[in-house]
RNA sequence: GGGUCGCUAGCUCAGCGGUAGAGCACUCGGCUUUUAACCGAUUGGUCCUGGGUUCGAAUCCCAGGCGACCCA
């Protein structure tokens, strides 16, 4: 029997450790069995929740006479001389496989080293497909009573331990496939993750909302306040930047006619890592035209309960041990009256900044040396001391201009923005504003923002000179609206981390010392 | 950026100045109703890296790496 493994080859597995050795050189007993390791295909006719759900009457001892073909990795393996119970999983879940020697050797063509082979060469960690039929044992585990099997794919590698599981965090991201085998519960929260946007773009779809694709590269990143990740283009010989928001051009797409945009796209900052920091995310932005912001927090509110009650069945959710009720319509205040209410001052009041910093410092506001305007004091106060308290779903509105260069002047409050932000778990969720139609207004916030550059903020921008040229033909009255998905997903899932909601998350790369 | 904690066998962990350990996994033997199967035997190490202190360092000290959490 010729071996297939080259010099090289054999001498990697000498240097591997025992473990790769071991079921390195069970794959090439198999082929000398005639039989691949690696399996082309498998007919499965039935998974392992649709038999746990089917025969969940099924009584302890009884034997349903119909054929399954299943497959899925071994969990877990309990053999006996002549007998052996294997725990498959699937995408679905797990059933155990009854593997009795004498009926597998004589369903089997005879073959009376399929039970030993089952026994000697499979491992935790293998695909295996088998075919049989439904019993649910003696001691009541349902399962797939075994006539023939074949091995699918030969695992290399152990799993962590059965009991323990994969518990290191670090490992955990690394190798989040190792993860996905061994804990469910990620499983769970990746599909929830793909449900909650697949209701999110039904809702929009539903309201004649159209999904279109926006640049990731760009001459200059706009559209919010951020460090963006710097790239190069060799061709053109220019440096390129990735986008750190959909704002701009979706705007230019209500120019162009679509009354209602909206895109779901992954959105790049170039900050720092954290718990709810990740540099890549991903947003959902939409606009509509005619509407105000007013039209936009009513949306807000049935774009998260409803996939809220579609994939989790309630609005009373549980964040990290906080009760949270969902139920629409939700609290809104403006800002000033809910820096009045947490602080007792009234910024409104102030003619001076001079004046307002004092009240401000008289209750504790810190860092406010920075702060060169009322607004920009009032927005500081506001983040030291009532963001924290907004545990409830609560839309904060009327936001400062001079932290709003992209939002509609208050139609009736001068130095105010037509804007909100959603707060869930003091957490800032969405953001959303009356969009600024006047491009004349609009040149001048970017210049007022290209003077904050110019003197050092790294987080303002340059005038977006294309962006006011679509405005001057013109935007029709217009809301819009951004909202983090992945704080969305943490919300609904009850991650604590954005990394437990980004199935890759950014790590340093790991120093192997090799 | 600052602070705290962690890094020891494939996994989960103990050991905290004196010969590197346990459980599970692996390997071998036994076993036809197990489900953390069981019984017996065996195997497995860059104690994150590099310096230093010491007769002797996984352990103490310094620097660095990676990660977690908290703060900014």
């Amino acid at each position: 029997m010729q071996t297939i493994f080259t010099p090289s080859i054999l001498s990697f597995i000498m240097a591997s450790d025992d473990l790769r050795a071991t079921r390195l050189e069970k794959a090439e007993q198999l082929r000398q069995q005639g039989l691949q390791p690696y399996a082309y295909r498998w007919e499965v006719t039935h998974q392992a929740a649709m038999l746990q759900e089917k025969y969940a009457g099924l009584p302890a001892g009884e034997e349903v006479e119909v054929e399954v073909s299943i497959a899925g990795r071994i969990m877990a393996r309990r053999v006996f001389g002549k007998l052996a119970f294997f725990t498959l999983q699937d995408e679905t879940g797990q059933i155990q496989l009854y593997l009795d020697k004498k009926r597998i050797e004589v369903t089997m063509a005879e073959d009376t080293t399929a039970f030993d082979r089952l026994k000697q060469l499979t491992d935790v960690g293998d695909f295996l497909g088998a075919k049989g039929t439904v019993k649910r044992t003696e001691k009541g585990e349902l399962s797939v009573y075994v006539q023939n099997y074949q091995i699918l794919t030969k695992s290399l590698l152990p799993l962590p331990d059965k009991w323990h599981g994969l518990t290191d965090v670090e490992k955990r991201y690394r190798q989040r496939y190792v993860d996905l085998i061994v804990n469910p519960e990620v499983r769970d929260t990746f599909r929830k993750r793909a449900l909650i946007t697949a209701a999110i773009r039904r809702y929009l779809n539903d309201r004649n909302f159209v999904e279109i694709e926006t640049p990731v590269l760009q001459t200059e990143a706009g559209g919010a306040d951020a460090r963006p990740f710097v790239t190069y283009h060799n061709t053109l010989d220019m440096d390129l930047y990735l986008r750190i928001a959909t704002e701009l051009h979706l705007k230019r797409l209500v120019v162009g006619g679509f009354e209602r945009v909206y895109e779901i796209g992954r959105i790049f900052r170039n900050e720092g890592i954290s718990t709810r920091h990740n540099p890549e995310f991903t947003s959902i932005e939409l606009y509509q035209a005619y509407g105000d912001y007013n039209d936009m927090m009513t949306l807000v509110e049935e774009l998260i309960t409803q996939p809220a009650q579609e994939i989790l069945g309630t609005l009373q959710i549980s964040y990290q041990g906080q009760a949270i009720d969902l139920t629409p319509p939700w609290r809104r205040i403006t800002m000033n009256d809910a820096v009045k209410e947490q602080t007792g001052v009234d910024f409104s009041q102030f003619s001076s900044l001079e004046e307002a910093k004092s009240a401000a410092k008289a209750v504790g506001i810190k860092a406010i040396d920075d702060c060169d305007s009322i607004g920009r004091l009032l927005n500081e106060a506001f983040e030291q001391t009532v963001e924290a308290t907004l545990i409830q779903p609560t839309f904060i509105t009327d936001y400062p201009i001079e932290i709003s260069p992209l939002a509609k002047p208050h139609r009736s409050q001068p130095g105010l923005v037509e804007r909100f932000e959603l707060f869930i778990v003091g957490r800032e969720t969405a953001n959303g504003f009356s969009e600024l139609t006047d491009s004349v207004d609009q040149r001048q916030r970017f210049e007022a923002q290209a003077a904050r550059k110019a003197a050092g903020d790294l987080e303002a921008h340059d005038i977006d000179e294309d962006f006011v040229t679509a405005l001057e033909y013109g935007l029709p009255p217009t809301v819009g609206m951004g909202m983090g998905i992945d704080r969305l997903v943490m919300l609904l899932c009850d991650c604590a981390s954005i990394r437990d909601v980004i199935a890759f998350p950014l790590l340093k790369p790991e120093v192997t010392g090799e």
